[in-house]
DNA sequence: GCCTGTATTATTGTATACAATTGCTCTGAC
DNA sequence: GTCAGAGCAATTGTATACAATAATACAGGC
């Protein structure tokens, strides 16, 4: 997997920025369960580094909610429940909506073609099942969506979303027929942009949270309500 | 005003948390213009402390947007821009919609005491132009709806909008006219929510938002599109 | 005059040393 | 046996020392 998601806010190639998406992929990934606690040494001696950038990460990491410190007593890990997971995909489906109602507006030509290769690619790696691509262009398609939105603020917004959800959404994707639909639904999504129908990329990217929300739920990936 | 709203992300009785509550503070009240580089050791000299918590600070600052670290080079104000102060507004709008339609579900009794508290109180000082409190129960008001809608998720996120958007939100209130409407509106909302209505509640909540934000145009706060 | 390379300086990045706090264990009184 | 308190060990909080990087100024060649 990738391993600096999200660029701009840590620089890989700084020992902390090493650290900090260290840890996140591995909080993200199950490494660490819920309630684990964090020691600073620990993580250092394992990357072989010192406190100084392992204690910097944690305080980024405590901001995303990964990890919670309590003061002089330690960094321990938080779990996503499943509770998290729904309420994530009911503000993505409405703050996804809006995203792609101002793309319509906003989106540039050179996102509109990265857009449409992605739809592209991912229609033939879908049917050559080629899991790792699909899950890259999936990632790639909403990153896209969010930065033709033309702000910063829900950019910003929806990245921490989407990245927060990224050990289930891996998951999600690994079944082939929903694979296919969320291909399908990402091309819709696209026409509709394309076609400057606001009302229409809104509705399509709302549904395509909600489907992939029953997704989840028809799997047992996250227990309903 | 109150000095560390943001709480469980930033001790203030760590040297680290007071930086970070400090500039925090400084930046939003716009104490640094934009783009001014912020050095490390002069932080530090004028807040009595040694480079370490000032780092760990600027990295939280960073993750929140309030700042931008170039690597090996320095680290820069990052200014509220009047396009921010907008989407903010429209993404307010639709989430405290939200915050307002689950809240109807699961308002707490002590929750719903301190609501209705508030606005009795809002009235009082209104009539009395006591611009200070009306500011700081609105933020209380508001800060009770994001914790009365049972997600913690959409709570964070809704506290960190409010909080961003401070400054303009002081000016907008200290206008007499706008303290009345807002808080029949207040009134009107936790009408909504008491009468279990879902969807009024969104719909007032989604209403409250659009007419602050009218406000702070028609008394040329930002400018419009 | 202008470009280029080098030396200098200022600033950030990291490691380490020291201080403060917490939690635990052991002891002893009852 | 249980509880309270002292002392110890482990961990975090902070300061400082050192390393690496980037910006600047300046000298030399053309």
């Amino acid at each position: 997997m990738e391993e600096d998601v999200k660029e701009g806010t840590s620089d890989k190639y700084s020992l902390r920025g090493r650290v900090f998406s260290r840890l996140r992929e591995d909080i993200l990934n199950g490494k660490y369960d819920e309630g684990v606690e964090l020691r600073e040494i620990a993580i250092g001696e394992e990357l072989g580094v010192s406190r100084t950038p392992v204690r910097e990460a944690f305080r980024q990491l405590e901001l995303e909610g990964l990890i919670k410190i309590i003061p002089n007593k330690g960094a321990y890990v938080v779990g996503i429940s499943d509770k998290d997971v729904r309420d994530i995909y009911i503000l993505r489906s409405r703050l996804e909506g809006l995203a792609a109602r101002w793309a319509v507006d906003n989106i540039t030509e050179e996102q509109m073609e990265e857009m449409e290769e992605n739809v592209y690619l991912a229609k033939f790696h879908t049917e050559k099942g080629h899991n790792e691509q699909i899950f890259e262009l999936d990632n790639r398609f909403h990153e896209l969506l969010y930065e033709a939105s033309g702000s910063k603020i829900l950019e910003h917004q929806l990245k921490d979303y989407h990245q927060y959800v990224l050990r289930i959404r891996k998951k999600t994707l690994a079944s082939a027929k929903r694979g296919t639909q969320s291909n399908l639904e990402h091309e819709a999504i696209l026409e509709a942009i394309k076609n400057k129908n606001h009302d229409d990329a809104e509705r399509l990217a709302h549904e395509h949270m909600i489907n992939a929300y029953k997704n989840m739920l028809d799997n047992g990936l996250i227990k309903p309500e």
